[in-house]
DNA sequence: ACCTGAACACCGTTCAAGT
DNA sequence: ACCTGAACACCGTTCAAGT
């Protein structure tokens, strides 16, 4: 029996996963959630919504997929044996994140949305072992593993997503210190006495520095972890 | 000139934002997020679109509102002068909270919504002022405000989010040990090399107290806040 | 097996018109 | 001042039909 090759591609450029894939995130990332539309995908792939349909399920399937391919390319320069601590494991994988959130602000929803109504998905297995595997190696007992992962977890992509809506809240025309200085003002002129700490604190927002409070909060849970067995929990 | 009341109101049920935001929360609790619709709010409130758009700007406007209600009333509980020590107010604080996102899951989204895009609306100060409050009395030296309430605020949203996915994921024909026993034993099947940890940690998922591990990790974070200046920060 | 594109049921929002 | 309801532009999804 010779051997036969397929003898043509259908089309070169023909449509997969990867591909449609690939287009919802540049138009996430160009106008967010709602930028994202089987009208504008279609146009885009020169193609009718049948076609993409053939290869994704539906619309949350597409957004699994989008978040799942960011995600693991965020992630994908930790590998398994890497050379520094887990506390230096660990601030790595927590500004991997952050960046990727600050670059690709549609995450912060479809983060929140996937870690809880789809822990069976792709994503959060794989944020959580990114995680909890520096976890372990930081000597933690096993019982405490599920509680020291989920409050790093949940404090890393919580103040990123904080982060990332400082940067482009109100399109590119407005800065991040313009939107900060609104943001506290605004703050400032609470009810004094309703809301005496969130005035106290609206100051400290103008200039601080991002990364530098995202890691303090890192490191302030890093101490409960290490403080608490130490102590003998 | 004579005393001279108003004859009668339009109509006895006349429309006002506290009804449609009360008629907004029934929905969403009834059938999620999905379930708020500006045709099944017109019916339920016995109008056309045009009188709700008169009381309110538009549908995100109802969705702040309608988690502002809510949330106000969890944290209605704690008055400013509570007696409990800061400990036990921080932990009644976020057993509120996490109660609340019980209850009405869907406010998991709206939260991390609200919280990052809509820093200057009702809900984001008032969730950092009933949490900030409580840091202040726990003698957090200032610099240390804002990320400690940072760090608590955000492990509550998103730990509080993921258990009231565990509760009703699937509908009330699915109860929760079942649920959560597909979870576990999808994490177990995941690829040895790739996800050791999070395979080693799907088993603690199956039995355990959502209460119990939801609090430890609010003593984790308890720990860290006050062993750092505790040792000199 | 893979793609086309018209059609369907639905959505948030507007607005001229009424009282 | 407050409400009515038809109309508009848009959405995700389906499906008979093509190759």
């Amino acid at each position: 029996m010779a051997t036969r090759r397929q003898r043509t591609e259908r089309r070169a450029d023909a449509l997969s996963k990867e591909r449609i894939v690939a287009a919802a995130v540049e138009l996430l990332d160009a106008a967010g959630e709602g930028g994202l539309t089987f009208r504008v995908l279609t146009e885009r792939l020169e193609t009718g919504p049948g076609a993409i349909y053939w290869h994704v399920a539906n619309k949350g399937e597409l957004l699994v997929a989008a978040t799942d391919a960011v995600v693991a390319a965020a992630l994908a320069g930790e590998p398994a044996g890497s050379p520094h601590s887990p506390r230096d494991g660990i601030r790595a994988v927590a500004l991997g994140l952050f960046d990727a959130i600050d670059e690709h602000p549609w995450l912060t929803t479809q983060l929140s949305v996937q870690l809880s109504r789809n822990p069976r998905g792709p994503v959060t297995p794989r944020i959580f072992e990114s995680i909890g595997r520096q976890v372990r190696a930081l000597g933690v007992p096993e019982g405490d593993w599920f509680t020291a992962t989920s409050v790093l977890v949940h404090y890393i992509l919580g103040a990123a997503g904080q982060n990332a809506a400082n940067g482009r809240a109100l399109g590119p025309d407005v800065d991040r210190a313009e939107f900060l200085d609104a943001v506290s003002t605004a703050w400032e002129d609470l009810d004094p006495d309703e809301y005496p700490f969130a005035r106290a604190v609206a100051d400290q927002m103008r200039e601080h520095d991002d990364r530098a409070q995202f890691l303090a909060g890192i490191d302030l849970v890093l101490i409960g972890i290490t403080a608490r067995h130490r102590l003998g929990g």
